[in-house]
DNA sequence: AGAATAGTGTCTCTGAGACATTATCGC
DNA sequence: GCGATAATGTCTCAGAGACACTATTCT
């Protein structure tokens, strides 16, 4: 099967970002609109080719998400999402692409990078339910990177992330609810969180809204992961397999 | 940032398969001596760069996975586990890999394949500990396959794919404690996986040891994904972070 | 006082862990 | 009968879900 002289084929390498924040209490995705072809005009994920031979991939990820939104990098935990390198997937030839899922608090609007046209926060839903196009296979991507956040939010304190430095529990149900797309017993939920140690830690008590008692305010503590994890109700009856 | 003139740097593609299984009630990774330099002689994953251009990843990891080892590709189920892209990783230039992760019944002895001296099955815990060097960064793939097979195993119906068409609760319970490496109480797992609905269907009653009372026969059921999850005792005391 | 939001308490049910007991085989 | 393995039952405790109540602010 392998010839002396075979060599394999070079490929090129993308980075994908599916960056996700909470904007009106809604899960959102950053876009760009593309400024080249192909699918010039179209909205598509963040990311680039590889700058260089010797550019490590998360380094990549990282100058990406610079470049193309102007965010800090260093409060963003980027994490390694999945790899897409379907044969037809882009007509520039074989592009196999690295997706980083990056999560993070309620971000400005960004300012429009090199390679982007626009740039622009869109609700996930329009995209999951395909009311929005994206280029490429640019929706499988969020999809994939939508369900390993949920997941993440179960086994991980990083609904905290998404927070500011200083929240109220009120808000971290918030962030699940918008993640998770479902609505949660804001008693069983204050329990909860309030009992799994090291997940958050009290930081004063302050007004939050014009009205009522005023809520504590909290901190993301050192814990990581979460045992007992986070429950998504009714569970039972999904179906998410590869 | 980006000239007129640049292109993206071309880099080479290969797939590595972590293929486990069960042998000796223990848990065992498909490992093969490297026929060729770099680290020749040296123990490595089963894997190989992408043979042309226009093949698919998935297709790629199968045709390793029948090359290296001859082993019926059709009951395996494939997965990809991650993708491993360090700058220096492979001293052939820059070569990124995607791993997948294949999980077997009970196996007979490899064939040497095109590629490798020698192929055969070794201890994952002699992998993990290190007392077995493999070539590349094939231990954290190793790693990583297998802690992401441990977690499949809590909330999928993964661990019927260990065993043989026809299995009994004892060796389904062989399969979780070989590949979670701890001991299980046999009443609880008894009660737990009879009463997953879908998880395991009667199949007939017949001996299975010389001695004793006989057990009970099941196959594997339609549930995919186990809902409440199989849990991995004292999971409090772990950090598992990317 | 009343509206609005924050925080606490209680009851019930499910499921996990620990462990004793019974059932069915070969000898 | 005995030894060995399979299967079932029981008790207790932790945690999730449902839901009523109290607390603290503002107007």
């Amino acid at each position: 099967m392998t010839d002396d002289r075979w060599v394999p084929p070079p490929v090129l390498l993308t980075v994908d970002l599916v960056i996700l924040t909470l904007r009106e209490s809604r899960l959102q995705v950053l876009l760009v609109e593309r400024g080249v072809e192909p699918y010039k005009g179209d909205l598509a994920l963040p990311g680039g080719f590889l700058q260089h031979a010797e550019e490590d991939l998360i380094t990549a990820a990282h100058r990406e998400l610079s470049e193309e939104a102007d965010l800090d990098v260093e409060t963003l935990r980027l994490e390694q999402s999945g790899v897409y390198g379907a044969p037809g997937r882009d007509p520039r030839g074989r592009v196999v692409s690295v997706a980083y899922l990056a999560i993070a608090p309620r971000l400005p609007e960004p300012t429009a990078g090199t390679d982007a046209a626009d740039a622009r926060w869109q609700p996930v839903d329009h995209v999951l339910s395909g009311d929005l196009e994206l280029a490429f296979d640019h929706r499988r991507i969020v999809e994939d990177g939508v369900e390993r956040a949920r997941v993440k939010l179960e086994h991980s304190a990083l609904a905290t992330a998404f927070c500011g430095p200083i929240f109220t529990i009120t808000e971290l149900q918030e962030v699940y609810e918008a993640v998770w797309g479902i609505p949660l017993d804001p008693r069983n939920f204050y329990r909860k969180v309030q009992k799994t140690d090291g997940f958050i830690i009290p930081a004063g008590s302050a007004r939050k809204s014009a009205t009522g008692r005023p809520a504590r305010l909290f901190k993301a503590g050192r814990r990581e992961v979460l045992y007992p994890p986070m429950v998504r109700p009714s569970e039972s009856s999904n179906a998410k397999e590869q």
